[in-house]
DNA sequence: GTCTATAACCGGATAGAC
DNA sequence: GTCTATCCGGTTATAGAC
């Protein structure tokens, strides 16, 4: 069940030579219609070669997020070491993801709804996926901390992993988008950084001071109590 | 793909064995674990004659979902008729899911990703599910047409459709939940569903005006345009 | 036309020899 | 580390029974 690490300079090879034409591959056929006959073929290699180096299919899905985060990561560097407004630094972040994923759009679906599967080994709470999870939660982290804006600590504390939360929901809402150019996927983006950054400044009024105390103490409770 | 309805008497007594031994099974040992052919062999009748009735293993989760909601439709019928406040109905509905579901948590992982699947007939945003969606949807409306809280009518419209999402979101929770008599889960209802009810009363404020009204124009838009 | 059964297909996964 | 052979379970084709 663990990820297996090549040993020797031609095992690097073959997992490499693998997981390539998995990637090609889920892009021209999609998940469900790349088979792992069909990669192992591409390959060169026998179907059980390519057991030895993923364990299982969805494991080759978790490479492929990998993949993906950091073409993401690399994309929004300029942004990100120029720009100080939160709700650019934001926005630009999030339009960076759908574009990033965009070649994949229509693998998406499955792939979304393995990594959801709390039995799947890539559920993202807890798992071989949790390190690359905390690599993404850590980029919103640096989307926030590089900005201006000043952000209440209670608030700062919480925030990348609740930006995390809603670049999945953003993406669930662009698997299901087939606007020309997934334009909705952008307006509903740019509607709802804006919205994020307003709720932040909100936050601080006097009245919403009980709410946000409460909201922010059971996010808290809920990530940092075990199994759950 | 679509729903085999019986013709003759002989066939709607073949039907419900089919889905009896199923959910037997679901419980009994998990959705993975059921076969389609164990659900044949259980029930006395042939492979090929369990496809006649169910054209998938997935339908068949769309029943059990049926049926989970039937109960929990019965189960708060009492409290929607005698209870008046909002917060009370909301915790008590919620409360009544989960308790509901317990004998299926084991299964509900499974389930749960399968229904998320965009590329699934059980997804619940359009698809064979979706009337089934709608009568969740409008037993939410009940949980709040019901009660004597005084809401806006724009919230209102858009109300039980979040409140639907809502139940979703604790199902999520409840089924990564280990503890003991799953109090967390409980303990997060009691908390959530006291927060809906106080951010309600709370959007009246003149200073929430402008977000609210985005917020629910946002809802409204993503909901209302098709595809997305 | 409605139901049931048998036999096969397909693809993910595993065992075990080399 | 690589292969071949095999298992297992969802699904389908199709022939016959009522």
């Amino acid at each position: 069940m663990a990820i297996e690490v090549p040993k020797t300079r031609r095992g690097e090879t073959s997992r490499a030579a693998i997981l390539n034409a998995a990637l090609d591959l889920f892009q021209e056929r999609g998940y469900e219609a790349t088979t792992m006959r069909s990669i192992a073929e591409r390959t060169g290699v026998s179907l059980g070669s390519s057991y030895h180096y993923f364990p299982s299919k969805e494991h080759l899905v978790l490479e492929f997020y990998r993949h993906t985060h950091e073409l993401h990561a690399a994309a929004i560097a300029p942004l990100l070491s120029r720009e100080k407004d939160l709700a650019t630094r934001l926005r630009g972040t999030i339009r960076a993801v759908v574009v990033t994923c965009e070649p994949f759009h229509a693998v998406a679906g499955s792939i979304f709804s393995t990594v959801a599967n709390p039995a799947s080994p890539l559920n993202p709470f807890g798992g071989v996926a949790k390190p690359l999870r905390d690599e993404v939660v850590q980029l919103y982290a640096d989307v926030v901390s590089g900005s201006d804006a000043r952000i209440p600590a209670d608030i700062a504390e919480m925030l990348p992993l609740m930006l995390w939360l809603y670049q999945m929901g953003i993406l669930y809402f662009w698997i299901f988008d087939r606007s020309p150019g997934r334009l909705r996927t952008l307006e509903v983006i740019d509607e709802t950084t804006d919205l994020i950054v307003r709720l932040i400044s909100l936050a601080n009024l006097p009245v919403l001071r009980g709410s946000r105390k409460r909201i922010l103490g059971l996010i808290k409770d809920i990530v940092e109590r075990p199994q759950g």
